[in-house]
DNA sequence: TTGCGTTATATAAATTTTAATATATCGCTT
DNA sequence: AAGCGATATATTAAAATTTATATAACGCAA
């Protein structure tokens, strides 16, 4: 145990070619597509333009094997987005590296001697 | 073992009160400041102005428990800067935190199926 | 068939970051 | 004591990023 004024923080995420496609801000952007049926509702809540919301999804749509968002316009409603069940599977294994993170984070700070 | 083409990477960093003073950049910096005896130098091989590396090593100098460089103007060869026994122990301990990252990731991108 | 709210997309404005430039200080060297 | 090369610091310019605005497309509902 350490009583440092230091401590260990650390981020990860998820590349394909080098090419970063899914961290932190991007699940969360997820999970509020899936609670609200929204894009421009997610991207209101995480405070960011619409325009960056779906930019970030229109890079994960192609850039994964499958789409992790399927979004239709018109209709009941003005439209509607959809989390794909690779999208949840996406959420899930990301989460649970989020966790893993957090434990090492948490192990290693201890050992700050500085 | 898999060949997924997705792989998990990330960062580390230490902080104090929440804000972020130690990194892979600052690192280097003191690193290549080791190496040369010059902020400049260091400045030049990183590709980036006088200005942002002094302001970095300032930014540590002030937020670390004591000083990591000493830098002296004029004199033989116009001045120079050298990492302290401090910044020492900070850069090692820095880099026992990478190596293990390392591993974590390496372990992690393994179970990627996506 | 008009209106509504959302997706989709482009363009322009504003802000923030980053980089470049200039100037002063310092102490050894010649 | 004049010059040199590096540190130190402020100011200005440029670049990159972010945000705002505008417009069109869409399909259901009233």
């Amino acid at each position: 145990m350490n009583d440092s004024k230091f401590n260990l923080d650390g981020r990860i995420w998820i590349e394909t070619a080098g090419e970063k496609i899914l961290g932190h801000g991007r699940v969360e952007l997820l999970e509020r597509i899936k609670e609200s049926g929204s894009i421009r509702q997610a991207a209101l809540q995480m405070k960011m333009s619409y325009k960056q919301a779906w930019d970030l999804i229109n890079h994960m749509n192609t850039h994964f094997t499958s789409p992790v968002v399927i979004s239709h316009r018109g209709g009941k409603g003005g439209g509607n987005a959809v989390v794909t069940d690779y999208g949840l599977k996406v959420i899930s294994q990301f989460h649970s590296f989020q966790v893993k993170l957090k434990a090492f984070l948490a192990e290693n700070s201890s050992e700050i001697n500085l």
